[in-house]
DNA sequence: AACTATTTATAAGA
DNA sequence: TTCTTATAAATAGTT
């Protein structure tokens, strides 16, 4: 689109080739906002320079935001029961899960479709679940779990859970160093994390 | 463009919310296959419908393909060796990890920035990582990994990495209504994997 | 799924 | 870089 058609392969020129990355990026960029907004569409477009510079498009909140949040909420020892790197450390490693607990979560998950409203249940049910029981009980459970949210749309349950999910498997001395996150302006608003 | 213009703001019509989807949808994928090919860049896109059927373009390989890869290619027993739910049951029990090429995976950590061609290294070494040591000694790395990623607020590596990641962890009985991801078929040919 | 009138993106030039 | 403008490309509404 432009004075002349433009076969689609490498631009050798240097100078051409990066006006053309500014324009297209930006116009990209455009298109993937508005795409998420006219659709209700959940998008993510990165886009990295052959130098290396990033650019990038979200319609939401990101993952790492979200556990960072986690991250600031959780202190060390707590994570270090969880027990999956350092079993050994753990306060908790003797105590019984709890056997109500789980069998009712995991009939939450029979249902076809799971609802709002159930998942915030789960939620709370899983995060007793985690300083409860080891990893072995949980995993299987978190994993079926996952798949469920997955499917559905909502992407601020869908975050949390894989952040909570990867705060259960990171080893602590691992999650000391997670970065602050720099947002992209265009970035729609996200809902409170209750 | 088209026959009127078009305010961007949410389509309320269900049916025609679809129809613009799938066209914008088809467009973008097209756009972002443009520029990368045009300007040599390295672009992920990632559309997730508002019923949560997935469409994506990438430049290149993921990680996620590389677990995948792992996956296919690793029987239930093999598995089991890794050692997270049946550490008992391990052939591979008493095997020695490659004491070379982990500490060479975790010197690459600790750079401050990874880039995309780092990362594409890595998953080299952790595809063959993942077939010669136990998951004791993955584990960790792939944490420090995902901490990495996280901090460049890369949605894209973000998410290819936690289902990567997911996939890793999750007992195969659970992995069987994994959402379907509908690759955009006019997508680059994927780097090889070695 | 096609068609086509229009809008939008952008290639080349300044 | 930034703007201008002719032209190519995408697509909204229609069939």
């Amino acid at each position: 689109m432009g004075r002349k058609k433009l076969e689609i392969k490498r631009i050798e020129d240097k100078c051409n080739r990066q006006v053309t990355f500014s324009k297209r990026r930006t116009g990209l960029l455009k298109k993937a906002k508005q795409l998420s907004i006219l659709c209700d569409a959940q998008i993510g477009v990165i886009i990295r320079s052959n130098r290396g510079k990033l650019y990038e498009f979200s319609h939401a909140t990101s993952l790492n935001e979200v556990l960072q949040k986690y991250h600031d909420v959780t202190d060390i020892e707590d994570r270090e029961t969880i027990g999956i790197f350092e079993p050994k450390s753990s306060k908790y490693a003797g105590k019984q899960a709890d056997e109500n607990l789980l069998p009712r979560v995991q009939r939450q998950l029979d249902f076809d479709q799971l609802h709002v409203p159930d998942l915030v249940q789960l939620e709370k049910e899983l995060e007793s679940a985690l300083v409860q029981t080891k990893a072995a009980k949980i995993l299987p459970i978190l994993a079926k779990m996952m798949n469920r949210v997955l499917s559905l749309d909502n992407w601020r349950l869908q975050n949390k859970l894989v952040a909570g999910y990867v705060r259960f498997l990171m080893p602590p001395h691992c999650q000391s160093d997670l970065a602050t996150v720099h947002r992209h302006s265009d970035s729609l608003p996200c809902l409170p994390l209750s």
